[in-house]
DNA sequence: TGCGAAATGAGGGGCGTACCTCAGAAAAGC
DNA sequence: GCTTTTCTGAGGTACGCCCCTCATTTCGCA
């Protein structure tokens, strides 16, 4: 009992298999009774239509491009290098994937870029959220480009999809951990700001306030860092910040920079002593989560984003289902215990 | 610039597309010294072979075997439902999987079951580890058909994977979050236990115990109650255990049972005020999640495991490699602000 | 040097689908 | 009834690869 194919729903409808294909292909020219009469036939064998073979005789092929900003936090890296492998990987099943860089915080030269991919299927894209980038998807989509957002959303935009975490979501679980890890029931806590993504590190900011708040009303926020996702800024403020206020119990590090912090800490021999929340497994992270340097890190999985978005783009691409618990980007909560083996 | 295919190979290495074909399929008949030439062309086109167009060709299909218990607690029936959700999907790559439920703990009845199957490709088992199964396991490996293991490792057999967790790990996690989350330094902590497999939640108390010991050494952990993965026996020996020790700061459940577990806590006015920490996220967790009943839970992901699979057996009956980063499955740690959307 | 064996070339048929053309049949309009 | 339009059937070619057969060439070795 081999699975149907179009000849055999030809047979079963008294059809010919240029019919049956007109059908399949919504092509015009075929009476509505017989249209009826395939799409019965093919409900009654069950058919799936061999998406290999269809794309095969179709000669089609993906060609993604993927703009990224042209940071270099470990984060981007970690992104970059994800997106390298999944797109390797991705060669097999006839998808090619491209990575276009452009300048960070410049809403033009993203502008530019999008405009300039030439014989490109599907696009997805991480920048910050702009009029003039809003825009430039719309045009994309117009032109029946799927384009998905990476990381930081670009909501009201005509993107298809977004794929990366709730960062509001995010920030609550890191007030959560927090609040529950300090050693204080009051805790005195510092946030380390960053910048890069203004759109996802606000998110995380307001979701931590809202659930520090509403649990943890006792504790004390101090003014937060503005450490521009740079390890020598962060080191230095957090230093003057520590100085300032001796009696800091946590820290919550929403944006880039670990290495700065988990250098300062150790200078003023505080590692181990203060409890520590970051997001993003970086490999300063991961060494400082080791060492109990840091108390728990909130992470996304940058392999999981990448395939995750080749895979939605490639069913944008040609109609496919998804399997959304498949496409849900996690947030995860990494203790010293739980941290996945490196590489 | 088309990506290259066997033709281009061919010409490029100046042999004909026959022996091409004889060097990709690994088919005898090709000297040496002519392998090396095509296969230099192949890497100066950066040829990749077109997966889809080479199983269409060789019409093959994937006949997948899952082999399970017939427990019916809610992991269970999750697993069974991320298992038929990820075929249903997984039949548009000719890929068609059959589930066999066999009698828990009946050796016999598992290896039975595993001889009998007939006309399979590949097999995923989860049955508790006994000589009789790894024997079993032997003959198919031997018989050229891949098997991994699910959930429950079995160590030492010819199986060719295992997917699951690495549950030492998981039971030092919770061993960390339950000393952390407990209100008291020194708690006084219940540890529920299942049986359903004998050899994860083995491994899980080992990890547990050994982290409680080394990070929280105060701690009292009382003798465990013995639950057997049942509503009912776990709401009644709870009840008694909480009744004989009033000072209990923290539960850390590592079997089935979750609903037993919460309607006693309610019954006693406990909820809420008494740290817990359990395993699997089953309707009833996620909703005790919620109402803060229980702190965290411990889970994997059963659809990413049901899809990890397939993709192992796949990728194990035609060689091709694997993304070794996308088959790690993930101790995830789930509080109430991070649990992903319910469906 | 010649011989058998090994290596290679040439070609065909097929996998399941897409897409094209052209002739003929059925339906619609008058 | 007729013509005109709309449907339908038949058949071919192609996609990139697998697998088979049958010559023909090249090689190793006595």
């Amino acid at each position: 009992m081999q699975r149907p194919t179009v000849n055999d729903i030809a047979k079963e409808a008294g059809v010919s298999l240029a019919t049956v294909d007109r059908v399949l292909n919504a092509r015009p020219g075929v009476r509505a009774r017989t249209v009826v009469r395939v799409n019965e036939a093919i409900e009654r064998l069950g058919y799936v239509r061999d998406v290999a073979a269809a794309n095969l005789a179709r000669r089609r092929s993906y060609r993604v491009a993927f703009v990224l900003p042209d940071s270099r936090t470990s984060f981007m890296q970690a992104l970059r290098g994800a997106i390298e492998s999944a797109a390797g990987l991705a060669a097999f099943d006839r998808t090619a994937a491209r990575i276009v860089t452009v300048a960070a915080f410049d809403p033009t030269a993203t502008v530019r870029a999008l405009a300039g991919l030439d014989g490109v299927d599907g696009v997805a894209l991480m920048a910050p959220e702009t009029p003039q980038v809003r825009d430039a998807i719309g045009r994309l989509a117009q032109a029946g480009t799927p384009v998905v957002a990476l990381v930081s959303d670009q909501p009201n935009s005509a993107r298809n999809r977004f794929v990366g975490i709730n960062n509001l979501a995010a920030g609550r679980t890191a007030a959560q951990l927090v609040g529950r890890f300090a050693r204080r029931p009051d805790p005195t806590v510092v946030v380390v700001a960053g910048s890069m993504m203004a759109r996802d590190q606000m998110e995380r900011r307001l979701g931590f306030d809202e659930t520090m708040l509403r649990f943890f009303p006792g504790a004390t926020i101090l003014p937060s860092i503005e450490g521009r996702d740079d390890s020598d800024v962060v080191a230095q403020r957090l230093a003057e910040a520590l100085a300032a206020h001796p009696r800091v119990d946590a820290l919550y590090a929403l944006g880039a920079g670990h290495r700065g912090l988990v250098h300062t800490l150790a200078a003023l021999g505080l590692a181990g002593r203060i409890t520590v929340v970051a997001h993003e497994l970086t490999p300063a992270a991961r060494a400082a989560l080791e060492d109990g340097t840091i108390d728990a890190v909130i992470t996304q999985d940058v392999g999981h984003i990448a395939r995750s978005t080749l895979r939605v783009l490639r069913a944008a691409i040609d109609g496919t289902p998804l399997d959304p618990g498949q496409e849900q980007i996690r947030i995860e909560i990494l203790l010293r215990e739980n941290l996945p083996p490196a590489g």
